[in-house]
DNA sequence: CTAGGGGTTGGAGCGCACTCTAGGTCAAGC
DNA sequence: GCTTGACCTAGAGTGCGCTCCAACCCCTAG
């Protein structure tokens, strides 16, 4: 597999692979007779799982930290294994913020459609605009 | 209540309270006699949105789009819902896929654990270091 | 009356993670 | 033989979102 299949197996840009290699979160692939990258399955599982850990929100440096322990060999699994553990539950964290965020946003949404289906109603005061408190017994801000 | 009170109470550093008034996302609050500014409630309100907002990674570009509509009056409410609905639909693909995350890093930390458990099996391939497939049916990477 | 602790401004600088550019090599097809 | 297109390199440039700086002002306590 060539850059180009390889990015899009992968979902990193050519460039973003380059730039990976370059700072050591990717190894270095064969070359073939032209001098061109050729990628294989494991480069590929290992492109797919950074992917992974960078949707998550895990820094480059943290990466970095995880791809030279993987380096050093199997006795740093334990050492990797609590990075892992630790990472997994900042996301957790990270999805009950969003889920917490999510029903702030349902609040709000449906202050509007309330103000917008009363099209013409007594008091249109818009959810965001200046104070609402006392209109409606929800915290919608 | 002065800016330093108002950073406590909205999470957001001082300076970038008042990068956020130079940019027009948050209005020039009032100022007390010695020129000092002084935040209110509505102030307060509109801050800790925009910090649900920005914890759920809308741009800052996008935040501003919305705080120009909210500022242009209520005859954009039908937008501005549009706006919060779509980021909605957002922030909930992005919980979805944090989580199918999660099972990920739960799979790959008990690939480590049972490779620890065995700390002198007669396989034991690190799940991150080569190849390693055919030896349990999970997909770990 | 002076020191300290908050506040003010405009503008420069920074860290992150790419992203792009210029100039070059190589292999295949017309 | 020449063009096309995918790839190569080193290094410069970009966009975002702050973050810091210098120089200054004002109020209060000792």
């Amino acid at each position: 597999m060539r850059i180009a299949e390889f990015a899009r197996a992968t979902g990193f840009p050519v460039d973003t692979l380059r730039y990976y290699e370059k700072i050591g979160l990717i190894d270095p692939p064969l070359r073939d007779s032209a001098g061109h990258r050729v990628y294989g399955d494991a480069e590929l599982r290992w492109a797919e799982f950074l992917h992974r850990l960078k949707t998550t929100g895990m820094s480059i440096s943290e990466m970095l930290v995880y791809a030279d322990a993987r380096a050093a060999g199997d006795h740093t699994a334990p050492e990797r294994a609590d990075m892992l553990r630790a990472h997994r539950a900042e996301v957790a964290a990270r999805v009950a913020e969003l889920r917490e965020c999510l029903s702030v946003l349902d609040t709000k949404i449906a202050t509007y459609e309330a103000m917008m289906s009363d099209a013409k109603g007594p008091d249109h005061a818009a959810p965001d605009h200046r104070d609402q408190s006392g209109a409606r017994p929800q915290a919608a801000e």
